[in-house]
RNA sequence: GCUGCCAUCGUCUAGCGGUUUAGGACAUCGCCCUCUCAAGGCGGAGGUCACGGGUUCAAAUCCCGUUGGCAGCGCCA
């Protein structure tokens, strides 16, 4: 069997959100599990609304994804179906040729109507519990009166004429055979009154000259489909395989959009998110194994994707789950590798300032005491930022509760005292001497061990909750933990 | 309005006619571990498999209908 092309072609009229992403995720693993091709496609047709910087930051997305092409421009060589940006294409004179071909064989005409009048017609046609669709009435014009048009200024679109009687069967991947009857598809344009061609023309032909074998698409296109397929059998082209994916809703049930929150995948890595973790979230959407496996590598995940495992029914974007797989990831990591991680995030987000004067060695330490706790790249600095400031930001609660309740205070006070000496002459700063150390302190006071432990957790962090606490003092080491004990009692205690 | 798609715990899903008292994951609740917070371990609750008809000895699984949700209906893609 002939290697199997398939390709992502977005639109560059805004971010890559995740319904998208999803789409190039599942093209790019069949591709990888079938040894095929990816090929990256911009689909620029719609003037006014495409930007330079949308293709930027699709492509951006798509890199940080580790979504890579085969071919496509512009950061691949491979360009042997070149160029890859529908509106160069344009430029070559591609989809007019095809046009043209359907003019004369009569499989395609000029219209002159106007848009309002087109409008109207439909409108009409709605009223009467009819299909929205043009009469055509250009169908028939004829060549005299086409010249008149032309002269009074006017500029055809060309449309293609649809069988009026029959129907076309889309044999789907996913869903099986899907049947329309051609009385209800209506003469779509194919060629814009600027020359430019609409979409449903645009697609068929990049994808039949660029030898596409599957067409992995959302199913808000299954409508566009017949239409499509009915171009491939006027000019005579073998139709890929179709399949398509079941829709990735929002909380309320409806199609993913701004009003759900953030969508853009950018806007996840923002916010610190692992690439892998939204990939694998994003595959669990709409594809699964007979066991139901979660948590996949890449490897994993190419290696058993089949279009013939993914659903047909829609899915909930739960972003509760992606938050849990995202501190599956980081949990799996070392702190090298976390910290490798949190630094691209830094750089990415412009956060430099925010860990200012840092030490890495320090900071990988903390990071690996603290690795658990990460949900988010971005949860880091709260999470280990006591570590590195001199000056100790005592939370509110933790002096009341654990420094000076009524209870409390004389333990604290005793304990603190005490261990600036003892701690101060501890030769073995490790955590297991230390935890040595303050349970023979507490047996010897015969106090609970919490009552020594929590008090010298607050004076060194200035907070109740944190690392393990004979951890975080050994990467502290002797010195800067019996300062900041000092500091503690000269500001509470005297 | 027309057309199409979809329908299993709150959410993602397994299930392709009998092995199912419907399995797993997230979320949720409880217990254990424990110096706090997490993580981890164990356990609980949560589904009349949307509803109604068939087909069959047997249906979440096949067929039909109903309802509901969603999508498309552009000289947007």
């Amino acid at each position: 069997m002939a290697d199997v092309r398939v390709r992502f072609a977005p639109s560059p009229t805004g971010d890559l959100h995740v319904g998208g992403a999803r789409t190039a995720l599942f093209n790019w693993l069949f591709a990888k599990n079938r040894k095929g091709k990816f090929i990256l496609r911009i689909e620029d047709t719609d003037e006014v609304r495409s930007t330079e910087a949308s293709v930027k930051v699709i492509l951006d997305a798509m890199k940080w994804l580790q979504l890579d092409w085969d071919e496509g421009q512009p950061d691949n060589e491979n360009l042997k179906y070149s160029p890859y940006y529908q509106m160069e294409r344009k430029e070559k004179g591609i989809y007019q040729k095809y046009a043209d071909e359907l003019v004369t064989r009569k499989l395609a005409y000029y219209c002159y109507c106007d848009p309002e009048e087109v409008d109207d017609i439909r409108k009409k046609s709605q009223i009467n519990k009819l299909p929205p669709k043009y009469d055509g009435r250009c169908r028939y014009s004829t060549l005299e009166q086409r010249e008149q048009q032309k002269k009074r200024g006017k500029v055809p679109v060309v449309r293609f004429r649809m069988p009026d009687t029959g129907i076309v069967v889309l044999n789907d991947i996913i869903r099986g055979k899907i049947k329309f009857d051609n009385f209800l598809l209506d003469d779509f344009v194919i060629i814009k009154a600027n020359g430019t061609p609409t979409y449903n023309f645009a697609c068929v032909v990049d994808d039949y000259l660029m030898k596409i074998t599957h067409v992995l698409r959302g199913d808000d296109h299954i409508s566009n489909t017949p239409k499509q397929m009915h171009i491939y059998n006027a000019l005579n082209w073998e139709m890929p395989e179709f399949a398509h994916l079941a829709m990735i809703l929002g909380s309320d049930g409806s199609r993913l959009s701004k009003r759900h929150g953030h969508i853009s995948v950018l806007e996840y890595r923002k916010e610190g998110y692992l690439q892998e973790a939204l990939i694998n979230y994003l595959v669990l959407l709409g594809w699964s194994t007979e066991d139901s496996q979660q948590i996949f590598t890449m490897e994993d995940m190419k290696q058993k994707f089949s279009i013939e495992r993914c659903g047909a029914s829609p899915s909930v974007f739960d972003s509760a789950k992606l938050l849990w797989l995202n501190g599956e990831k980081i949990r799996s990591k070392s702190s090298d590798q976390i910290y490798e991680l949190f630094i691209d995030w830094i750089n990415y987000t412009g956060n430099d300032k925010l860990i200012k004067n840092w030490d890495t060695e320090l900071l990988k330490k903390a990071i690996f005491l603290e690795r658990d706790k990460i949900k988010l790249l971005k949860n880091i600095p709260s999470l280990v930022d006591f570590f590195f400031t001199k000056d100790i930001d005592y939370e509110e609660d933790a002096i009341r509760t654990v420094l000076l309740s009524e209870k409390s205070k004389n333990v604290a006070e005793l304990v603190l005292t005490k261990s600036l000496i003892g701690l101060s002459n501890h030769q073995d700063f490790s955590a297991v001497s230390l935890e040595k150390y303050a349970r023979h302190f507490a047996m010897d006071k015969n106090i609970k061990t919490s009552q020594v432990f929590h008090p010298i957790r607050v004076a060194i962090s200035g907070r109740k909750q944190g690392p393990s606490l004979f951890h975080m003092m050994e990467i502290m080491g002797r010195e800067e933990v019996v300062r900041r004990i000092n500091v503690t009692i000269n500001k509470f205690f005297t």
